[in-house]
DNA sequence: GCTCAAATCAAACATTTGTTTTATACTGTT
DNA sequence: AACAGTATAAAACAAATGTTTGATTTGAGC
């Protein structure tokens, strides 16, 4: 409780290089992997300070409690992903379709970097089954501009308000196609064995994922006159089926 | 160690009712909802056998150890899960269409029920987080035989073979939409937090997942003389794209 | 060289948690 | 009624784990 107002100075301050990583970044960085492999109850301190070659009371030192590393690493990982978000900059003048098939191919590969999800994705996904305090911020931080985009792309795409259920709803099957691929993957291994993951594989995926989605999107442009009338507004009541 | 070749027999044999219900059957009930929500390591012996009334020893006698607990609820819920798909015998005479639908309305159900996910789901949701030596078991027995009628259900429709590639990503398409409403509900809630999970929303939700899925797989069929010769052969080798 | 604060370290602490032990109550059988 | 096997109970044990403590080292500034 002494610490929380410490906040101990970056201690690389001259020596560029003396000795190889300062304690606090390198136990960032390996926690960061052991979270993401473990989850933030398996993994224990000893274990990333071990891995990190510091001393068990490191972490309490420089973050407070475990609690303190961990949400470090989650905001780190945030930080993360919205840089790559602005870095993978895509042409959103483009038509709507090659976005779309665009960000698909983006997304996934960034799921599946090296045959193993991201290791951001990975402590999503523990987090889903799990959820710590620092859930919320991946949520706002991560999914809801991301969420975002997609729903513009696709209300663009459907001529629906990104706002209108159908658009939602899409975007949901969307993004869940691409999460399959991270949250059950052992799944996917069990029931298709013979699927690596390799650069192109993915690339296969991602079309796949492209394909399978824009058909019922453009499908659904071409009856919009149709069906906007009634679907844009329909927010609630049952839908007529068959 | 003493304990694996004794198996207490079960002590309700004669007097139906006497005292509510036996320990290691109420062990069994309350151990499968508290695994279900918090996962196998999280939850403690000494929650479930408060949670059930019994003596912290109890666990151990009955079951050995608390692994043996929890591979036994896991057995029960893959054998639930198997009467249950027996139970919903479908009428797998109809057009694929609507079989399809069903299948998807049904699964869809059983993961939502009562607004929160079922807990044969939760349990799966948490061994694709942190797999235990039961995950092997879950996929070969509820897996494996739910994903290969998906599998001649969408080979049937798109005039493919169960075991080519496109039959097997749109199976995994059409069961990836149907898990995200398991796996990502606080990812959900957090970027539609007006979706109310309740019966007649679900069927709305079913109905979309169909309407998107059949969308490609139909458009599929009718190209399928085209695309049948290079489509099912082709296995390997990058798509033609765009 | 001295000083002081930051950083590191070894050891111990307190709590949680799965498991074991030992004793006692219950139940059907002889 | 006595016995035997099963089930339950209270307590203690051992290992794991987050955290704290107190001493020691390090490095910059005077």
């Amino acid at each position: 409780m002494i610490h929380s107002s410490i906040k101990p100075k970056v201690s690389k301050n001259k020596r560029g290089a003396t000795s190889a990583e300062p304690t606090r970044d390198k136990l960032l960085d390996v926690a960061g992997r052991i979270f993401a492999n473990r989850g933030y109850r398996a993994a224990t301190v000893r274990e990333i300070c071990v891995a990190a070659k510091a001393n068990v009371a490191a972490v309490n030192y420089h973050f407070g409690d475990k609690l303190g590393l961990y949400t470090e690493v989650v905001h780190h990982s945030a930080r993360a992903a919205e840089l790559e978000a602005i870095q993978h900059a895509l042409d959103w003048s483009a038509p709507p379709e090659e976005v779309l098939r665009a960000v698909i191919r983006t997304r996934l590969h960034s799921v599946c970097r090296g045959g193993r999800p991201d290791w951001h994705f990975q402590i999503l996904a523990h987090e889903l089954a799990q959820p710590t305090p620092a859930l919320r911020h991946l949520i706002t931080k991560v999914g809801q501009p991301l969420f975002q985009r997609l729903l513009d792309l696709i209300g663009k795409m459907i001529g629906l308000p990104p706002e209108d259920d159908k658009t939602r709803l899409c975007a949901i099957s969307v993004m869940g196609q691409i999460l399959t691929y991270v949250f059950a993957r052992p799944l996917l291994a069990g029931m298709w064995p013979e699927l690596k993951m390799d650069p192109e594989q993915v690339d296969r995926i991602a079309d796949h994922i492209a394909d399978f989605s824009l058909s019922y999107i453009q499908s659904f442009r071409s009856t919009d006159s149709a069906e906007r009338m009634n679907g844009s507004a329909r927010t609630v009541g049952p839908r007529t089926r068959k």
